[in-house]
DNA sequence: TATGAATGAGTATTCATTCAT
DNA sequence: GATGAATGAATACTCATTCAT
C-alpha cells in the first residue's frame, strides 16, 4: 500500500544514490516515477521539503540497521553487535552512508532542521548506551561514555570515508577485516603502555 | 603582486568555502574578482582545471601544515607534533579540511587525476613514516604501521567531519582538548585487557 | 488549429531559409514563435532533433510534390511530370530545397539517421523506378537504371544549386526554359555520334 | 619565402578542410598558426577578409588544376582532359570542392564580392571556351556554349556533391568509372531518338 | 490528483574583436 | 609585428517552479 508520496521518496533517494545530489532533479526524480515533474509539488511543496525527507529516510534505515543489537544478551554482545551492524549497514548501502555522514548537503539540512538533528542523535547516543553498558559491567575502562562514542564514531565515519572515496583501495572483504583489526586496535590501544612519557611530551 | 590568475583561484577557494561547490560558477567567481566571467578563461581552460588547481592548492596547504613537524629530535615528539599541525590545520582552515578530505567532488577528482592522488598520498605516507618511527623505538607496539596510520586519519578525519557538521557542538577550545583526549584513548586502548574475550565474541 | 510544436517546426523552418544553419537558434526561433527560449525544449528535446524534424519535413514535401505524376497514363509522361514536378518544387521552395539536397549540415544528418536516408532515398528510387519504366517500353536506350537516375538527379541537384546561388543569372521563366532544353540536351547527346572516338580519346 | 600571412591563410585552408565552417575559428587558426588570435588583425582585418581570400585560393587552385588541359592538340582532348582534371581535383581536394560549389558560405561570398564572382566565372568560361572549340571542330552538334557548358558544370557538381554526402556509396575507383559513364551518357544522350515525341510531350 | 505549457534565472563555454603594451 | 588581458554577445541547455486546466 505505497501511494505515490512514498515511491517519489523512494526514487528520489534511488536517485540520489545512484548520481548523487547533483543528479537530484525534480525532473529526473518525476521521470523514474513515472509521473509529471509538477505531479511532485501535490506531494512535497518543493524540493528541500524533499530531500529533507529522503535525509530522514537514511536516518531511519541506519537506526534499523542498528536496533536489533539489543537483543543480545550480554553488553559486550550488544557492543559488538552494534559494530557489526554498523558495518553491515555501510556495506549494504554504501551510497546511503555517504548521505547521513559524509555529504554536506545533509549536514546544511542538519544545521537548519531540528528533527533532523534528533534523528542523527539517536545513532550518537545508541553508541553510547552500548558503551555505558560495557562500563558498567567492567568491560571497558571508566571513561565518558560520550567521548569513547564519539571516538567509535569518529573512527567509523572516516574509515569508511576514506574507503569508500577510493583511499584504502582494498576488496570488500578485506576492508571488514581491516575494519575488525582496526576496531581491535582501539580496544587495546596502539602505545606500548607509558601514559606519563605521552603525558609529558603532549603537555 | 598577485596575478588574475591567482585572485581567480582564491576567489574560487572563497566561493567554494563559503557556498560548497554548488555555489562554485564561473559567473559567480568572476563577479567576486571583478572580471567578466570569460576573462577566467584566458586563465583556466574550463571550470574543471580551475577546481583541480583549487584542490591541489588544499593538498599543498596540508601539507605544508605537517612538514614541519619532521624537524623534531625525537620519533615521539615527532608523531605527536604531526597530531598538533593536523589539529592547527582543521582549526585554521575547517573548509579547506572539508575541501581535501571530505567533500565527495574532491574524491571524484582524486579518482580521475593521478597527480592529486599523489598529492593526497603524501598525509598518508606521512602518518605512516611517523607511525614506523616510533614502531622501530618500541615507542608503539609492533604493528602494521599503514593499518595504524589508516586508523589514524580515519579517526582524525572523522571527528572534526563530525565536529563541522555541528554534531560535535562544543567551542573551540573543548575541540581541542577533546581531541587530545580521543588521541590518549588510541594509544591506550578503551577497553580493559582481554583480548581473548573479545576474539571469541568477535569471531 | 496549428499548435505551438507546429509553429516552433515552421518558424525554424523559416529562420533557417531565411539566415541558414548558423542563423537557426534556440533563441532566435524562440523569439520568432514569441515564446521563451526554453519553451522549445518542451516540444523538442533539444536542436538536434528539431533540425531533423526541419529536415524530415523537407523531404516530406519533395516527396510529395514528386508524388502525383505517377497517375499519368504512360511511362514516358510520367518520367516527364517528374522533372516538371521536380522543377515546381524547386521554384515553390528554393530554400527548401537547399536545405534537402545542398547543405552540408543536412548530409551530417543523413549519414547519422536511418529514416531520413530512407526518406532520401525515395526521392533516387523514385527517379529510378521512372527511368525504368521508359527502359522497358523502350523509350529510353537500354541501360542501368540506377546509373541513369543517379546522372539526372546530379544534374538537377547542380543546375539548381547554380541558379540559387546566382552562378545562373537569369529570370525564372529563362532558368525553366533553360531547365527544359538541358533536360532536351541529355536526352539526345551532345555529341556528334562518334562512340569509337571517344572510347580511344577516354581510354 | 612563405610569410606569416600566408601561414594564416594555408592554416584556414586546412582548418576548413577539416572542419567545415563551424571549425574555422580565429584562435583555432592562430593556434595551428602558432601565433595568438590577436596577431592574425594585423594581417586580415577581421574574419571575413580572411575567408574571403580562403575562397580566392580555392578557386585558384581549382584553375590551375584545369589549365593544363590547354597543351592538349585537339579541342577533343582539351576537353576530356578538362573533364579529367576536373575529376582529378576534386578526387584530391573533395573538401575543396565544397569549399567552391556547394558551401552556401561561399555563396554569400560570392553573391557580396565581385572578384569572387569573377574568379568563378573563370570555371564556367574555360568550360564554354572547350565547348566552343568542340562545336567549331564539329566534334559536338550546334548548340549554345554556354548552355552546354551549364549543363556539363551542373552534372559535375551535382554528382559529386552527392558522392561527398555519402548518397553514392562507392569506391573511389568505382565512382571514378561511373563518372566516365556519365560522361558518355551525356555524350551520347540516353533517349532513343525521338525528339518530337519529346517535343509533344515537354510541351 | 495530475498534467502540459511556459518561464526566468542559471549553467559552462565559444566567439570575434578591442586595447594597451 | 605580436602579445596577453579582457569584453560582451551569443551558444545550447538545465533547473525549480508557477499556472491554467
Amino acid at each position: 500500500m505505497s501511494s505515490t508520496k512514498d515511491i517519489i521518496l523512494a526514487c528520489s533517494l534511488d536517485q540520489y544514490l545512484q548520481d548523487g545530489y547533483r543528479g537530484l532533479s525534480m525532473r529526473k526524480i518525476a521521470s523514474k516515477v513515472g509521473i509529471s515533474a509538477t505531479a511532485i509539488y501535490r506531494h512535497y511543496s518543493n524540493k528541500e521539503e524533499l530531500f529533507h525527507q529522503v535525509i530522514k529516510n537514511g536516518f531511519g534505515t541506519y537506526t534499523n540497521y542498528l536496533l536489533p543489537a539489543t537483543q543480545e544478551e550480554t553488553a559486550e554482545k550488544r557492543f559488538y553487535k552494534t559494530l557489526e551492524y554498523a558495518l553491515d549497514f555501510v556495506m549494504d548501502h554504501p551510497r546511503y552512508f555517504e548521505l547521513i555522514f559524509v555529504k554536506s548537503d545533509t549536514k546544511d539540512e542538519l544545521a537548519n532542521h531540528n528533527d533532523l538533528r534528533k534523528d542523527s542523535k539517536i545513532s550518537f547516543d545508541f553508541y553510547t548506551a552500548r558503551i555505558n553498558e560495557c562500563i558498567e559491567t567492567g568491560y571497558f575502562k571508566e571513561d565518558h561514555p560520550g567521548e569513547v562514542s564519539a571516538l567509535l564514531l569518529s573512527s567509523y565515519i572516516g574509515f569508511f570515508s576514506l574507503y569508500i572515496g577510493g583511499l584504502l583501495p582494498r576488496s570488500k572483504k578485506e576492508i571488514k577485516q581491516l575494519y575488525w583489526r582496526s576496531v581491535e586496535r582501539i580496544m587495546s590501544g596502539i602505545a606500548v603502555d607509558s601514559a606519563a612519557t605521552r603525558n609529558e611530551i603532549m603537555k
